[in-house]
DNA sequence: CATACCCATAACCCTGTGGTTATGAATTAT
DNA sequence: ATAATTCATAACCACAGGGTTATGGGTATG
C-alpha cells in the first residue's frame, strides 16, 4: 500500500491551496505575487501553501532575480488516479464475484 | 466548478477515515463493531467517521436490528475522477498548445 | 422483567494547522 | 549608497476537528 495518496490527499484537502493548485494547473506558470494578488490571503499564507504543494510534489519553483515562478506537476496527481481506480476496482471484483454467485445457484 | 470535490477531499483527507473507506471497498459491508475491531480507535470514533463518510454520500448504511452495516459507495468517487482529469487535461492543454506555437515557429 | 449488547450522540480536551503581522535576505531601481 | 521590490521565515493566535469517556436508545437474550 503506498503511502503517496496520504499526503496528496491532506495537500489537496486545503480550499486555498487547492485553488492555487487550480490556477497554476489552468494558467500555467505564476509568480508568487500573481497568485497572491487573486487569493483572498496574504503573501506569507500564499507562501506556505506553495511550500506544502512543493512538498508533495505537485508543483515546481524557478527562480529569477528576486522572483520564484511557481508551475504546477500534474504528474504527480497519479498516485490518486491510482488510488481510486484501485478503490472503483475492488468494488468491481466483488460485484463479479457476486454476479458468478448467483450464476452459479442459478443452473 | 463543481463543489463536489471539496467535500470529497476534505473527507478522505483522514488517514482514519480512508483506512475505513478502503476497508469497506475492498471486503465489502462492515458492520461498526467489525470495523472498529481493527481501526485502532475507539468505537465512537469510528461512528463520527463513518457518519462524515456518509454525509459526503461515499457510504451506505442498513440497520438490521441493532446492529448497523454500512458498505462503500465509489459511485460518490466520480467527482474526484473528474476534477483529476480535469486538472491533467487543462496541463495537456496548455503543453499541446505550446507544441502548436513551436511547429508554427518551425515552419 | 432484567440484563447484556450494539451503536449513536454529547461533552470535553488537545493537537495540528491555516491565518495573521513582523521581519529579514536577496535583488532591482534611483 | 539608498530605497524599493519580492519572497521566505519566524512568532504567534484562533479555530476546526479528531480523539477520548460517559451516556442513552433500541434490540436481542436469559
Amino acid at each position: 500500500m503506498s503511502a503517496a495518496p496520504e499526503l496528496l490527499f491532506r495537500t489537496l484537502a486545503d480550499p486555498t491551496r487547492r485553488a492555487i493548485f487550480e490556477r497554476l494547473c489552468r494558467e500555467g506558470e505564476q509568480t508568487v505575487g500573481a497568485l497572491t494578488a487573486r487569493s483572498g490571503v496574504s503573501q506569507p499564507a500564499v507562501s506556505k501553501h506553495l511550500g506544502a504543494l512543493k512538498q508533495a510534489g505537485l508543483v515546481r519553483d524557478r527562480h529569477e532575480g528576486r522572483q520564484t515562478h511557481y508551475s504546477a506537476q500534474p504528474g504527480a496527481l497519479n498516485p490518486l488516479i491510482d488510488w481510486t481506480s484501485q478503490m472503483a476496482g475492488f468494488w468491481q471484483n466483488r460485484l463479479d464475484a457476486l454476479d458468478d454467485l448467483l450464476k452459479r445457484m442459478d443452473q
